[in-house]
DNA sequence: CGCTTTGTTGAAAAGAGTCAAAGATCGTGG
DNA sequence: CCACGATCTTTGACTCTTTTCAACAAAGCG
């Protein structure tokens, strides 16, 4: 299971054999969190956190009891783009789903940082890659509802893909429509009607814990998906390979 | 004017007076870039870019002529967040108004990052605001347009602030309505409409190209504003200080 | 001073939220 | 294995927010 997290490593940046067994040497607690509760209590924790099955989420609650999703938290993903450093995030990280979480001592991770060059960058490069997911995820706000789901679950595919939890064009997905109003800011009824009309355009069809796109092209180019913002290299033509 | 930047990394951990000459020492090449116009043609330049006066913006355009705001850069910020890396970012970076910008060559900031460790946790650190600012930003969005927009000006005085452009409770401002509309994504006549509302409720003035808060504790209050977010450390009590 | 851009306002239409109720589905315990 | 309760989905009717279109006023600029 840890490997899911090199995996996204290796996406993010060649690694040797030897960065590699460092990587599987880890010791790290696993441990289970239920559907709706935090999966830390706080950033000040001596632990950096990696998810090995199940979606979170990092959120913020409002003070009229609205939450607002601020990221999805897929299967490899750290919770915690800031490895090696303390900085503290004012929002918090919850379960959606039941979660396999992975505690990873920060001391460990400077650790790994220091010594292996290679690792340091590829977790650079994991950090630059949730930006530019974030900035993405701004960019697709304000814009006509359908657009903004379709878009949104083009991305989910790429990154479930990418660690093996979705085939070409499906996969599993059991958030609740009121998750998906707090991920797009819409009420869940709205969401439901828009997933409705995109069930009839053919479009996308969210059901039964799964999410099947009838023609993957024809969702992106409805959506304006460009997969590039989530490897951080260009996604036309062969593609600009990152070494420096 | 290169001191804004200093000033910023400042803010992101103490530097030594070494590391502060070496700062003082890059050889930039300024320029001024007109309104409405970008500021870079790509991410692949080999320069990293400073803003040193003037508003900026990283923006994303959709298919159909619409324009969203991602970040708004200020002076001090640097366009780009991944400094070290040839990271591709799918979105441009243009000009609000007219800005003084200076690049510094990719190299030199490889250079810095190398030689003075501190100036690449600075670095680091600018990063994690930048990322932690657009958390906020996402939790922003779906938010009340009053609200919202209340928000986005207690940030701004804040970030200004912090590299000498506003007093305690004013700054200059020439953002037209439209950009804020970009900014929100609201349409410019709800922005005015929005504003307007504000004016009345005696919490904000935004006229003669300069933004005013009345009582900045009630408009921080109003927009659950905390600034703890742009600077990584906790914003009530003593704060804690990073220096890991 | 006139022209262009920006700000302001109104009215009508579209989008999205709220409230409420009825169907589905799921998990659990009997 | 079924029944039950709880949760989630779907739908309708109504309200409120926000957009759009349009016109005019004000400000900025050469």
């Amino acid at each position: 299971m840890y490997n899911r997290l090199i995996r996204r490593l290796e996406h993010a940046g060649v690694l040797s054999g030897v960065e590699i067994k460092a990587l599987q040497d880890v010791n790290l607690r696993e441990r289970f969190v239920v559907a709706r509760s935090d999966v830390y209590d706080n950033d000040f924790a001596d632990n950096v956190h990696l998810i090995l099955g199940g979606f979170a989420c990092r959120y913020k609650l409002w003070a009229d009891g609205n939450r607002r999703i601020i990221s999805l938290i897929v299967p490899g993903d750290l919770c915690d783009g800031h490895v090696p450093m303390p900085f503290v995030f004012q929002n918090r990280v919850a379960a959606l789903t039941t979660c396999k979480v992975a505690d990873i001592p920060r001391q460990t991770m400077v650790e790994l940082i220091n010594t292996y060059p290679r690792i340091a960058r590829a977790l650079w490069w994991v950090t630059l890659v949730k930006l530019s997911t974030m900035q993405a995820w701004l960019a697709n706000m304000g814009r006509e509802a359908d657009k903004r789901i379709a878009h949104f679950f083009c991305e989910l595919l790429v990154r479930l893909h990418a660690v093996g939890l979705a085939d070409e064009s499906s996969y599993e997905f059991n958030l609740t429509q009121s998750d998906l109003g707090e991920i797009f800011g819409l009420s869940n009824v709205h969401v439901n009607r828009v997933l409705k009309s995109l069930k009839d355009a053919d479009l996308l069809i969210v059901a039964n814990r799964r999410v099947t796109i009838p023609d993957v092209e024809r969702l992106e180019r409805f959506a304006e998906f460009d997969p590039g913002y989530l490897s951080g290299t260009l996604s036309f033509g062969e593609g600009i390979r990152h070494e420096a």
